[in-house]
DNA sequence: CGGCGAGTGATACCTAGGTAGCTGTTCCCC
DNA sequence: GGGGAACAGCTACCTAGGTATCACTCGCCG
């Protein structure tokens, strides 16, 4: 991307913010721009694994969700779901190694890409970021832990809770990354089906602890959510 | 450790054939040796995340679960067996945050631990040794991304199978790593409970795929178990 | 404005797998 | 060599949550 692109500036600041290029000196995220060109996903669209796994991607704005699928039973269950400053494929980008997973725009997405050796190089030459990568694969892995035990140890109704509070901002105690998705979104967040997430969403509403308009959640009750996630009150 | 000590040497040679410290010089594994102490933990040996994330371990030999645990059910969830070479706790190396995770030896564990600052001293002084880390915690959180889905996408049934294919060292045919666990153990490899696998191990003797003697499962038929995996055969 | 698609609510049914409990066997350790 | 703990096998029972299906509502676009 040429430095007179007209959204140059917009971009390098996305870049500059994004924790996974903390401690990037202003010029070389300068560089790596100029490396790089943007581009947009329609939501819904589609990636598996062999498409992305050669590209570095940048999310400039949007949202962005990881998952993996039994195609036998159609069952999906989402990992992880990206937004603003996240990158992807960060396990790629360490190891060629391919690992089937799949990749879906949750609404349209701006996104900055690198082919990954030209991604490589330029991590060789500001070896700095090393660190930050580490930092970012770090808090990563710590969700992912969670994500892992919370279907054995956790009932659905409580991981349901537990996802809600997890997405509350602490300040405008609005539902934020995960406020406008359909049920069926919410079910592949805590490995279940949208039958299941239906009739929770039941259950909470009617112990008052949310109130739900189409396809938005408004926490009500914090305390009750709470009390439901540490297994304390059944509704 | 004063490299007089009479292990110095056995020592020595597993820290530099462990992954971890890839591409590390001898020199500088001479030094962090010196820094590091000794340590036997017996069999059982429990330890919570608190104890643990003041000291960076290295494991020397023996074999060690990390496990996520439902205080209320009782239940349990092993998310990684680590053993010789692994090191612990690399999400403390990065980061202070508090992470409620259990450890627990399942034989006598050689350990070689050293102060998580003095770690980090190590580190700083031999940054080359970041880009090892990487590639360690990359292939870590690939194993975990499958642990992570596994139980929504798939029955007992297969998570079982699948855990015994993945543990088949190729040469040898034999189970490696998991052999000689209890019931239990395996229970909380793959998210469920004790009756459970007794029983579907019934199910894999019973159509020939496994032999069993007490603590030890010999695979009869590898074509099998990967038959039922694929989801393709139901004993 | 009308019709279609996406999303939700709700019902009835079913089964995988969790719970509880008992028996017998193996391994040690006194 | 005997007693106890750890472990495996088995039975019977139960329920959380998955499956299937339909009806209803909303929003959008032609």
């Amino acid at each position: 991307m040429n430095k007179d692109h007209i959204d140059f500036i917009t971009y390098k600041t996305a870049l500059q913010s994004a924790p996974f290029f903390n401690d990037t000196s202003s010029a070389s995220i300068h560089k790596l721009l100029g490396l790089m060109t943007s581009e947009r996903w329609n939501a819904k669209s589609f990636k598996s694994s062999l498409e992305v796994s050669s590209t570095f991607h940048f999310i400039v704005s949007g949202r962005l969700k990881v998952y993996k699928a039994n195609p036998d039973t159609g069952r999906e269950h989402t990992v992880f779901v990206l937004s603003d400053g996240d990158v992807f494929d960060v396990l790629s980008l360490l190891d060629a190694k391919p690992h089937d997973v799949y990749w879906e725009a949750l609404d349209s997405v701006d996104i900055l890409k690198i082919s990954m050796d030209q991604m490589r190089n330029w991590i060789n030459q500001y070896p700095v970021i090393h660190k930050a990568i580490l930092y970012y694969l770090g808090s990563r892995m710590q969700k992912l832990m969670d994500v892992a035990t919370d279907v054995t140890l956790h009932s659905t109704l409580v991981r349901l809770a537990s996802l809600l509070l997890k997405n509350i901002n602490g300040e405008t105690r609005q539902l934020e990354l995960i406020n406008d998705l359909p049920n069926e979104e919410i079910a592949g967040l805590i490995g279940t089906t949208r039958a299941v997430v239906s009739r929770h969403i039941q259950e909470l509403k009617r112990c008052g602890a949310i109130s739900v308009s189409r396809k938005q959640i408004n926490v009500k009750n914090l305390e009750m959510l709470l009390s439901i996630v540490e297994e304390k009150y059944v509704p």
